[in-house]
DNA sequence: CGAGTTTGACCGGCGC
DNA sequence: GCGCCGGTCAAACTCG
């Protein structure tokens, strides 16, 4: 490996982690959440992605009565049709509280733990998001085109970077391989062909958690494919695949510059499989398939935010809101982020994990089976 | 030795 | 057209 090639912010996150590590007892599997979740709109850039917070927002005349359902993380995690093009969402976005998250990490909402968050009048307090916080945070169209509900497949089809962008690159790999004199004249109608294939849209689902670990264990196994500095950010965000054969979810996890406790975790797509925690038996409860469908809870404004029940872990709200934005006590672990006077946690919410309400706690111990005996654990 | 990670290079989209 | 940026690739590398 080539450490000397390292920036020093790599080498700031790669101490950290090690501090953690060593230092915390913490267990990487401990799935450690509070968090708000939320459907976000597939994009990567800032532009694209108000374009698509536009296309869900006005695509807002939904009588779907599915959009009243919950949807669980996990439901999620384990994806099953959502139909995120319908148009039938009623979105209310959860705004976040900073700025920075929002406009370059390309996550809406998922406010954890300060007093400061009053948003439409009402206040996060709370790890259990309390619904009024889920205001329209899109008073004014973001872009002057939202009329055009045909969100769905219209700007899907304009959208879908990833997947084309790797078309493109196989094509580029046939073109490279064409060097030497072999042509490939199929690889003009592939890309038209890989133009339709854009508009299979890829819902995205993120969330933020307040953990000292970036990746969290969720049951699936994933595999690093990049990382990549952040704007804006100390913290390098890192891009994984789900190591599962013809399964094409994604994750993006980084951390947030402004809060460093936390950990704002994007998932693209829908497994087309069960986790092999599931295989193992583990987390049989927590990742069957109780799928979504098109019930995706976030989708209706009357039910969002979803049932924190199912998506989190409760934490004592004491805990959480305490003065300035702080969720804790965090003196001692300042020397992670000696810049950002962190907030603290792995002591704190190990501790907290286990006032978990007994449904969740259940989900935890079958999700990870280390959650009962985490301590230690780290080579 | 296979699986997973790191990291520089590359690509396409977008704004100016 | 150019530069920036997010996302991805893939060779090199590490690890168990």
């Amino acid at each position: 490996m080539s450490d000397d090639k390292s920036t020093a912010r790599d080498l700031y996150y790669q101490e950290y982690h090690h501090q953690l590590y060593n230092n915390n007892n913490y267990d990487r599997s401990t799935f450690n959440h509070q968090t708000s979740i939320n459907n976000i709109p597939r994009s990567s850039s800032t532009s694209s992605f108000h374009n698509d917070l536009n296309g869900l927002l006005s695509s807002s005349s939904s009588s779907d009565p599915l959009t009243q359902q919950q949807l669980s993380f996990t439901d999620y995690l384990h994806g099953t049709s959502v139909d995120y093009n319908t148009g039938d969402r009623d979105f209310n976005l959860l705004p976040c509280s900073s700025p920075e998250i929002f406009s370059s990490l390309d996550v809406v909402g998922g406010v954890l733990d300060n007093n400061k968050n009053h948003i439409g009048g009402s206040k996060i307090s709370n790890l259990v998001v309390d619904s009024a916080w889920c205001t329209n945070i899109v008073n004014n169209p973001v872009t002057p085109n939202s009329s055009s509900v045909s969100s769905s497949s219209t700007e899907a089809a304009g959208d879908d970077d990833s997947c084309n962008k790797r078309k493109n690159n196989d094509e580029n790999q046939l073109s490279k391989g064409s060097e030497d004199g072999t042509d490939f004249p199929k690889n003009k109608l592939n890309k038209q062909n890989k133009k339709v294939d854009k508009k299979q849209r890829e819902p995205r689902f993120a969330f933020m958690t307040k953990s000292e670990v970036d990746h969290l264990e969720d049951g699936y196994r994933w595999r690093k494919y990049g990382q990549k500095a952040v704007k804006n950010s100390i913290y390098p965000r890192s891009y994984y695949r789900c190591t599962t054969q013809k399964c094409t979810v994604k994750k993006r996890v980084e951390r947030s510059f402004q809060d460093p406790a936390v950990v704002i975790t994007t998932y693209e797509g829908q497994h087309n499989h069960q986790s092999p925690a599931t295989l193992r038996g583990n987390a049989a409860r927590l990742l069957a398939p109780s799928m979504l469908t098109s019930s995706s809870p976030f989708l209706g404004s009357s039910s969002f935010p979803p049932r924190h029940q199912d998506l989190m872990l409760r934490i004592p709200s004491s805990s959480l809101t305490n003065d300035n934005n702080q969720v804790h006590d965090h003196k001692s672990s300042n020397y992670m982020y000696p810049q950002h006077n962190l907030t603290p946690t792995a002591t704190v919410l190990h501790q907290q994990q286990l006032r978990v309400l007994p449904a969740d706690y259940g989900l935890l111990q079958d999700m990870v089976p280390s959650f009962n005996h985490n301590e230690q654990k780290h080579p």
